[in-house]
RNA sequence: GGCGGCGUACCCAAGUGGCCAAGGGGGAGGUCUGCAAAACCUUUAUUCAGCGGUUCAAAUCCGCUCGCCGCCUCCA
């Protein structure tokens, strides 16, 4: 398995640092606002990372952050005139929402910056105790010129950062890149009791204490959107590898941007979606499945339309479980010699669990890995085509079926019945027509289809498909389904 | 100014030295069907922004040019 690394910029094999077991950390969200599809891209990615691991056979510690105090979170309980723990939890809540209607899984441990104060005091007392950091009128900030590295995850030498001049001058900082580990607070803020004074954590400390408690003082992979390369992964690092004196995380994943009009997503540009948002006009498996179409490392262009070819795409697969079950049941067990697509399926079939892992490994193609399932699928269909039967038939096709639902549990996709998704579309597509209402339309239509009366029938069937119903006449019954695209 | 990335068909998007340049969406024609729909078949890039170079061989490596974007400040 390759990851792409972003210390060296290219892949590397990735090699745990205990065998056959896996810890990884991502960083989380600030819970002050509801989240937006940037943070749903990030979530997604790490949890098929996860899930991939652990198809592998990785025994996988997975572990997530919420900083539930910051200078957003204290303004945002300011303007509601709540207090800041209040605004935490309901923002944490609906994070849990979004993320359950995605599938996002829970990671192993969800620490929340909070209930790692004195694990922080004591990291920023010790690299106070080496000189590293310094205490400042109540502050305390890390001194990057005492760490040598600093710069080496994001490529940046500290001249040229310092003669970029976007770096705010701040009287308190002997060097102007240097940051907070611990802030003073201010009347009216929420304060910890330390060895400095009242204040509260900055921003970049939690993640090493949290990791550190958790996962060790080395762990394989780190990861979170490529914005928080810098300066918050470059920090940590510094943090961290001061602070215990050997190499922090062995692996950085980042993920890369959703823009909107070719612009970067975000709020301050206020060209954001909110998953809600979205959610709102897509079943949450189109998000996702949107999500992962294209290599995670990659700008990701969202639009309405780029959406709706996912929800195609999806319906392609939902339709091809229709007759994959339909063929299941009706199929004789009997002995029949398979055909020559018969024999050709089946050899695609033993290499596709290979191609898929294949894809996979590959830093994680998932645009590759589903290229892979939708090539099985058209050759699934192509094999029912066939008018397959026989005992060896049908155990292909369920072969098929495993295969789809192995792989489609560590992407967590096409995970549900044809009649799900299909109820599924039918509310967010607000169709205004109940089950029970299409299948009465269908039996009107299938009298009329007796009495050859083919006016009626159609009738019938255009009055459906311009409410978003579409029938389709098979053998010996009619099915509904609910218009994409 | 420094650092990094991208440019593949009508649209989206894999592919980073060598089998016919994946896959999805859309278009056209066909098979099937009462008619449809779905599915399948054929077709839609002798070519990978442009120009040079390296190589037996390049979309893939190197150089230059053009265009787009990101980071350097909170940000997934």
């Amino acid at each position: 398995m390759k990851i792409y690394y972003t210390l060296t910029g290219q892949k590397e094999v990735f090699e745990p640092l205990i065998p056959s077991r896996v810890s990884m950390y991502a960083c989380g969200v600030t819970v002050y606002d509801y989240c937006h599809i940037g943070h749903a891209r990030s979530a997604i990615i790490f949890d098929v990372i996860r899930r991939y691991m652990r198809y592998k056979g990785f025994q996988v510690t997975y572990v997530r952050n919420f900083t539930d105090i910051d200078d957003k979170i204290i303004n945002r309980a300011r303007q509601e005139n709540v207090s800041w723990d209040v605004i935490a939890k309901q923002y944490t809540d609906a994070y849990y929402e979004d993320m359950d209607m995605l599938g996002v899984g829970r990671a192993d441990v969800e620490p929340k910056a909070t209930e790692y104060i004195n694990e922080m005091i004591e990291i920023i007392k010790a690299l106070i105790g080496k000189g590293i950091a310094y205490v400042s009128d109540g502050s305390v900030y890390f001194s990057v010129d005492k760490f040598p590295g600093y710069g080496k995850l994001s490529k940046r030498d500290m001249e040229e950062m310092l003669a970029g001049a976007r770096v705010d001058v701040d009287k308190r900082k002997k060097n102007p890149l240097d940051f907070a580990l611990w802030k003073n607070s201010k009347e009216g803020e929420p304060f910890w009791e330390s060895p400095w004074g009242l204040g509260r954590p900055g921003w970049h400390i939690e993640c090493s204490a949290m990791s550190l408690k958790h996962l060790g003082e080395s762990f394989d992979i780190h990861g979170g959107g490529a914005d928080l390369l810098f300066p918050h992964h470059e920090n940590e690092i510094a943090q961290s590898e001061a602070f215990t004196g050997t190499p922090f995380a062995k692996y950085w994943v980042h993920n890369g941007f959703i823009t909107i009009d070719k612009e970067k997503m975000s709020k301050s540009l206020g060209n954001f979606f909110t998953i809600r948002e979205v959610l709102d006009k897509f079943d949450p498996e189109v998000l996702r499945f949107f999500l992962l179409s294209t290599h995670y490392r990659s700008p990701i262009e969202f639009s309405d339309e780029q959406l709706r070819e996912a929800e195609s795409s999806i319906d392609r697969y939902y339709t091809t479980a229709v007759r994959t079950n339909d063929f299941l049941e009706r199929n004789d067990s009997g002995y029949k010699e398979l055909s020559g697509t018969g024999k050709s399926f089946s050899e695609l079939l033993s290499a596709f669990k290979e191609s898929f892992e294949e894809a996979m490994d590959d830093d994680f193609n998932t645009a590759q890995a589903l290229g892979h399932i939708f090539e099985l699928i058209r050759e699934c269909n192509r094999f029912l085509d066939s008018k397959p039967s026989g005992q060896e038939a049908g155990e292909l096709i369920l072969k098929t079926r495993e295969l789809l639902t192995e792989t489609g549990t560590v992407l967590n996709i096409f995970n549900r019945t044809p009649l799900e998704w299909y109820s599924s579309l039918m509310h967010v597509k607000n169709i205004g027509l109940s089950e029970e209402d299409i299948l009465e339309q269908i039996g009107k239509r299938q009298d009329a289809r007796n009495r050859k009366d083919w006016q009626t029938a159609d009738i019938i069937r255009r009055d459906l498909e311009e409410k978003g119903v579409l029938l389709e006449d098979k053998k010996d019954r009619t099915d509904w389904k609910i218009k994409v695209g």
